[in-house]
DNA sequence: TCGATCAGATGTGCATGCAGTGTTGAACGT
DNA sequence: ACGTTCAACACTGCATGCACATCTGATCGA
């Protein structure tokens, strides 16, 4: 789920960061929720630098807005900014299913093979939680494959943000026909097809653009 | 040239980001070379904290590595990677060339009209120097036309990456080329042809990304 | 001559001090 | 009851202190 490359657990500002972006991203802070870094350093036990350096990589990352000298609270994102990193999305998830084709191999045919079985089922059963699970491993997967850490560093942040906004969005449905579009991409990409993959990929993340703009 | 949000110039970090980030795009600052915190804060008569603020900021943008108790440096942007950063502005452009379809207007028309005849006289001039700022205003005025934040965040975040690359890479050639295919784009724009316009943006960056292949 | 050793210098990373600013709520007058 | 005033509080943003890690270059031994 993280990722966000520079390892270096070992900093303490490196684990705040990633401690606060996953609760963001869980939803334990939400949008709106004020970060005080005085507050977070007495909670963590540490001092003032690191939280500020945490919060600082959370501001240049979106998921944090700051002002001055008012401090910093969890991004509100907009519907409007969600169908906009969905449009984002569609052009990366895109580029990625193409890149995978071309580097398609067995393990990937495997791992792909086996998410794809167990949706089905999930989707059918009707768990929503895995569901989104599962949705984001195969995506995930697919981005993997292809190799670019450029575009897979993109599509991280995109994901974080649209899994904050989401959280104030219903979006329920889908779960059965999510499982038919993901399977036709593994099909292109297991067929070779770099354009065809593209195209399907993208249509996926199109179609849950316009969900998105429908829904209210 | 710069962009990246928040405006804010009042804060000394804020400032020091802008200016660093200049630095290195303008090739002051060469890859491999050391930010060293108290150094940079004497040259600019400031504390060490809002340098690393700066520091932490550029890191998180990916322009510069830091590594454990070692300090940050200007990031290498390797061959391999310059690549990968061109499949995803061929992406990204072709993205904001639909979107700009979508919301011509007579003033993007007027801009674009006024950057080609200047354009195309500079190249037939070959004046290299000129062609690549009318080619950065070219797509900047695409990318603002899109009016997609987003989207346009990950385009400056590819273009710094590519220009600091760019430096320690030759690839002179194709003004003249450039322009025709940035007419063909303007003109799929004004044709009101969104799948057009994608297309030929995409074939545009695409065919750069090629010749960085090629080269050596 | 050449490699190993080690002390001094430099710098990172976290802790902390502090002035200025924004916020809040209680006291006050109307 | 209700708006205004203002003082205490909280926090930001910059400055600075310091322990420890890394680097450098000179010294030493073989």
């Amino acid at each position: 789920m993280t990722s966000s490359l520079q390892a270096d657990p070992q900093r303490v500002g490196e684990v705040l960061y990633r401690t606060l972006r996953d609760r963001i991203i869980s939803g334990a802070l939400r949008p709106g929720a004020r970060l005080s870094v005085p507050a977070l350093a007495e909670e963590f036990h540490v001092s003032r630098s690191p939280v500020r350096d945490a919060v600082i990589r959370l501001v240049q990352e979106n998921l944090v807005v700051e002002t001055m000298n008012r401090g910093a609270e969890v991004a509100r994102v907009s519907r409007a900014e969600l169908v906009s990193l969905y449009e984002a999305r569609e052009v990366l998830e895109g580029a990625v299913a193409r890149l995978a084709t071309e580097r398609y191999d067995a393990a990937l045919r495997r791992t792909l093979l086996a998410l794809l079985a167990e949706h089905r089922a999930v989707a059918e059963q009707g768990d929503f939680g895995r569901h989104l699970e599962l949705d984001a491993a195969f995506h995930r997967a697919i981005r993997q494959a292809a190799q670019s850490p450029v575009l897979a560093r993109m599509l991280d942040s995109v994901q974080s943000r649209v899994l904050v906004a989401m959280r104030s969005t219903s979006l329920t449905g889908g779960m059965v026909q999510a499982v038919h579009e993901h399977q036709a991409i593994f099909e292109a990409i297991g067929a070779g097809d770099p354009e065809a993959a593209e195209e399907i990929a993208r249509a996926h993340i199109r179609r849950l653009k316009e969900l998105l703009r429908a829904a209210d």
